[in-house]
DNA sequence: TCCCAGGCTCTCT
DNA sequence: AGAGAGCATGGG
């Protein structure tokens, strides 16, 4: 863990290794977060609103406090891993030490659940302008105003509507998928927070219940909201990449951390198509 | 304008 | 079990 300076209402993480906030903010695993034109990051995570930005080697964020950060911050920016431990272990394979190499500044976000769930139910068949647009407006109309922001809505909130409701929001066919989702996880029938404790596959099952959740939603969810590292999403990069890259296979060498290892190449793969 | 987007469901073999 | 159409909407 890094050494972390608290004063009033601002927190500085000194020294941080494999941490870039663009990368980690901006590369499709979270969609609440933007950046102005001095480099500061703004967002809502937890039902919280802060500010941060890159200082010389630290991270600063404005707006929180000691406790929100112990109970909270640390655990949602993932503080506690090692990622070049991580990166190590990949190394062995040519591929991704160079996805690596480009990628390392991203750390998995330890999302809420309900809140990576909708979002990758919202990101089917869509693309991340829109996505982003439409989780917006899901939180500006049935989130709880806070300063700054709005929270994520919750299932309890979501449940109680009706498809016509989200109509505002402009999810096409994904607002079925939003309303079920809801039900299912207000209702109890699923218990997002139990997932974190249940083996990958018995969470897994649990999550393809749910009406246009698949395979690839499914993992989206248990790794960025259920903590789930092992989960590897494929989506049409990932598996163009492991095509082109792989042989149609995930490497052996990250296998213990499959997910970082997607994240690392889908960054890498569609940095190296950019126009 | 037209293609397509971090897929999934439903239907038809 | 596998393939293919259709889906709502709008960004580029």
């Amino acid at each position: 863990m890094n050494d972390i300076v608290f004063n009033q209402n601002c927190i500085r993480i000194i020294n941080v290794k494999n941490f870039n906030l663009s990368q980690t903010l901006d590369c499709g695993q979270t969609f609440r977060w933007s950046v102005n034109d001095k480099g500061v990051w703004s967002g809502v995570a937890g039902g919280k609103y802060i500010e941060l930005y890159e200082d010389n080697g630290d991270i600063v964020i404005d707006g929180s406090n000691k406790d929100d950060f112990i109970n909270f911050w640390s655990d949602y920016f993932d503080l506690s891993r090692d990622y070049g431990a991580v990166i190590k272990d990949f190394s062995s394979n040519e591929v991704l030490k160079k996805a690596a190499l480009i990628s390392g500044g991203i750390r998995i976000l330890r999302q809420e659940p309900f809140e990576a769930l909708c979002s990758f139910i919202i990101s089917q068949n869509n693309n991340i302008p829109r996505i982003k647009g439409i989780i917006n407006r899901l939180c500006t109309s049935f989130g709880e105003p806070i300063i700054n922001s709005y929270t994520f809505p919750t299932a309890e909130r979501l449940a109680a509507l009706s498809i016509e409701d989200l109509a505002p929001i402009r999810s096409g066919f994904r607002a079925k998928y939003i309303i079920d989702a809801a039900r299912r996880v207000a209702g109890g029938e699923i218990d997002l927070n139990s997932l974190k404790n249940l083996s990958y596959d018995e969470a897994r099952t649990a999550l393809l219940k749910i009406k246009g959740v698949g395979p690839k939603v499914a993992d989206c969810a248990l790794l960025y909201g259920c903590g789930h590292i092992e989960a590897f999403p494929k989506d049409v990069w990932i598996n163009r990449a492991l095509t082109a890259y792989f042989g149609g296979e995930i490497p052996e060498c990250a296998k213990g951390a499959a997910g970082i290892a997607q994240q690392y190449i889908f960054y890498y793969i569609r940095e190296s198509t950019k126009k």
